[in-house]
DNA sequence: CCAAAAGTGTTGAAACTACACCCATGG
DNA sequence: CCATGGGTGTAGTTTCAACACTTTTGG
């Protein structure tokens, strides 16, 4: 009988905070990199992969029904100091607001996507590598939609996409794409929340994310 | 400590033989489903994942320096008799003519991706899995190129991507796009191969695979 | 000389890009 | 009344899709 590894889940976790994208982060409590930022995650048990991703996601955050993705298997030897540990990578993504983003013991924080602090094991290329497959797939996909509320003006689904892209879109041109597509659909009422003319909120038309036959961008 | 599972890698082999995508599967010679068809793979040893996967398709086809790519991990409890096994499977891409594709012991077969013969395992699953990224990665990768021998003719290149996508492409549309790309270079000499007029013979500018800024298709 | 694949241009339709001003509201 | 973001149309350019005939070679 071959050798026997341990299999865990680790999560890359963003959501839109202030304006940028953000990832959520654990100060580990325990050796190994005792009081080190690290990424979300634990051994799996008895349960698929994504059950033990979901079960973790909630521990962490309180969150259930979330978009979660298996993003990339990392299983180097002594890419853990305990020994050998392959781990299974999932992105997920969280809508704005309802985040408690503490759990009971250990540290939890969110951190820009973009320049992280020094991570354990080797999580800063989960991250990136999380960071790479939410920019391809938002061209292509309605992912996006899981980083907004579920009713938003058509302003913030632009942000959202110059903010992952890093890159500026014209407003009528971008509107005119999404708008034309049918990816999204008007909802009756309007946002009253700026100090400004109120903006029309719409609302993805299709529920779960679906791939585009052609891209937005 | 949490328990221990093992992990595997699987293999999905595809290459081009007889102007249809074929799959390599190896007939099963112990149990549990010894007799059946399944995909080649492993457990993982000391070694990184992808070399577990490339000392396995070695040991089954004789072949190096193959194109590989990690592919998905299927993990659910129950998809081994044995006990709990993670597999981590890859997909590889090999060109047209040196394959020895029997092992010393096991038999093995190519067999045509798209109506494989019942499978054991999740096995029909992650060849499923393979064969869209292959078709998804087609578009906007030159994965293509590791399915043709190092030379070939636009016709031949063209057929590769019809039989793949199973879409009929315009042949002066197809040859202006992918020689617009710049992707591919006219070598000096012919192919005197067919019984008819020689064709210009082409390699990829690029050795490795690469991410197209704009796709093919 | 004939069968078979190689090679090559044009045109109309559709999509894309760049660009500037008026509107509605809250403070 | 003014600051702020919301909302809208057009024209020039580029890209895309559809389409048919001549060329070269081996047998």
């Amino acid at each position: 009988m071959p050798n026997a590894l341990r299999v865990a889940v680790d999560l890359v976790v963003f959501t839109i905070r202030d304006g940028a994208l953000q990832a959520l982060l654990i100060r580990r409590g325990v050796p190994p990199f005792e009081g080190e930022w690290a990424l979300p995650g634990g051994f799996v048990l008895d349960e698929t992969l994504e059950a033990a991703a979901r079960r973790e996601l909630e521990e962490e955050t309180g969150l259930q029904h979330v978009y979660l993705e298996q993003l990339y298997t990392f299983g180097d030897p002594g890419r853990d100091p305990r020994g050998r540990v392959v781990s299974v990578a999932y992105f997920a993504l969280i809508r704005p607001e309802p985040v408690r983003a503490s759990t009971d013991a250990a540290e939890a924080r969110w951190f820009p996507a973009a320049k992280p602090p020094r991570l354990a094991f080797d999580h800063a290329a989960i991250l990136e590598a999380g960071l790479r497959r939410l920019r391809a797939k938002l061209g292509y996909t309605t992912l996006g939609s899981q980083l907004l509320s579920e009713e938003f003006t058509l302003t913030q689904l632009q942000s959202l996409y110059q903010t992952l892209l890093e890159r500026r879109f014209d407003k009528r041109n971008f509107r005119r794409r999404v708008l034309s597509l049918g990816l999204v659909r008007p909802v009756r009422g309007k946002t009253a929340r700026g100090a400004h003319r109120p903006a029309q909120l719409y609302t993805f038309r299709s529920g779960p994310i679906q791939v585009l036959d052609d891209p937005i961008l």
